[in-house]
DNA sequence: AGTCATCACTCGTAAGGACAAGTGACGTCA
DNA sequence: TGACGTCACTTGTCCTTACGAGTGATGACT
């Protein structure tokens, strides 16, 4: 049985040792650890102990575990699914998110009417408990497996203001930037990302693994008086996706961050 | 006691039973929760599978618990910066980057010279094992407090081609990009958004809570010939900051992802 | 009045035992 | 030979007990 002695508590120093050994290559990715009770008599601690370390690694993304056949090396390989996050605009008018056809619906897109929160408050600049029509999608790319929840909201006054989206306010995004730019709009458009751990609804819909953040990009596009008009969001498992964008060099600009 | 019988585990039901109530509102945002024992005797359940339940609970970023005091409801408030990823140029040819005044820097920047990994070998389009200027700086935003880890790695073969970047290799990114606009380049970048679970010591130089995913943008700056000359890193916990692009639609562009 | 020890409360760590449940291989039986 | 039951191995769940450690208030002592 190899010692440990160094830091903090008992199950850290298993976890720290077990960690080493993954992060040094000794444990490959996609190779078995050794079992539960290999362990306990490998560093001559309790099972508690042993699984309180696990549950450490775990945590951290460096494992998966699973039920009747032990500890595996999670293989931290590059993100499969690149998402570039570009709108382009064709010479008909019609707008293309580039890879935006790589999307399948997995279910019917479902629509619902709600309210502005703080966070969709604040991404529309909308004050208290304005009106929106929101439309779900649960979208799947076929080639990599990969599962994400894309959302609208669309606020009553804005589709109030133009006749064919209020009649049918869960169209494709795209459609909707035409409608809007038809109405006399030159759209800009801001992008924020975040990331969350998901709630377990969410971490199943999306099917992630353990210890598996969701990254949360919304895209509000903007009226040419500045105002938003329109809220996009799209969530995805961070494990297997990435978000791309292109940059170009602004003259001169001194934008600055909203509040 | 309030009983509950739903689903699987027992631990479960006590967790899925905090976090309703959580979400429901009926536990305030920073309110304490009632203690261990009190769940216990609230659930009839032992100490260990009350503490598993609120394992679960801490897992997804629900709660913050403190040693000695008990646990609390995790104010889920907005993000406190808005980190903007833009670039801008001003009229004497230098580079701006927008909010990028805010970072102060908590130590001296590290240099250091290592080779490609897969993962920046993949993003500087660079084979095996090539040799890179590196350059750690550990920034602190002295508003929020909140701390981020920026590097910057730059190939032997691009400093070599500009003098006074191989002299000095470890200058602010935008003196780089200054240096290589006068050397010819006109350039472009791509950035690319991951996010994953910290590591212990990632955690700690970060000052992260339980549960806090690391936002991780690698920006790479293209030359001319499109050849990627430079990667600039920044991670930061996800709990306190987020990112903002500017999107303008592209004329008639049918850009692919890279693979 | 002020200082400090004590105490009661909190969560953290560690051990032990017992049984349930998933997995796969082995061996028996038809 | 094939199908199926059994068994050994894995992790999952749950309980009991015990003590360590951080926190804040109470109260005694100076």
């Amino acid at each position: 049985m190899s010692e440990i002695q160094r830091p903090g508590a008992l199950y850290q120093q298993v976890a720290a040792a077990i960690r080493e050994a993954i992060l040094s290559g000794e444990f490959a990715p996609d190779s078995l650890l050794p079992s539960e009770a290999q362990l306990m008599a490998r560093y001559g601690v309790s099972r508690p102990t042993v699984r309180n370390a696990i549950a450490a690694l775990r945590a951290e993304g460096l494992i998966d575990v699973r039920h009747g056949k032990g500890s595996f090396v999670r293989s931290s390989g590059q993100p499969v699914l690149t998402i570039e996050r570009g709108i382009s605009r064709t010479a008909d008018g019609t707008f293309v998110m580039p890879g935006g056809d790589i999307w399948q619906e997995a279910e019917e897109p479902s629509t619902y009417r709600t309210r502005t929160t703080k966070a969709t408050g604040r991404l529309l600049q909308l004050g208290g408990e304005e009106a929106l029509f929101g439309c779900d999608r649960l979208l799947v790319d076929p080639g990599t497996g990969t599962r994400a929840l894309h959302r609208t909201l669309l606020p009553f006054e804005v589709a109030e203001a133009v006749p064919l989206l209020a009649e049918e306010p869960c169209m494709h995004p795209a459609e909707i930037y035409r409608l809007l730019t038809q109405d006399g709009h030159k759209l800009t458009w801001a992008e924020t990302v975040r990331a969350h751990m998901p709630l377990p609804d969410e971490r199943t819909t999306l099917q992630l693994p353990d210890a598996t953040p969701v990254l949360h990009v919304a895209r509000v596009a903007h009226g040419t008086d500045g105002r938003p008009l329109f809220l996009e969001e799209l969530r995805f498992g961070a494990d297997r996706a990435e978000l791309a964008y292109r940059i170009t060099a602004d003259k001169q600009a001194t934008r600055r961050a909203r509040a």
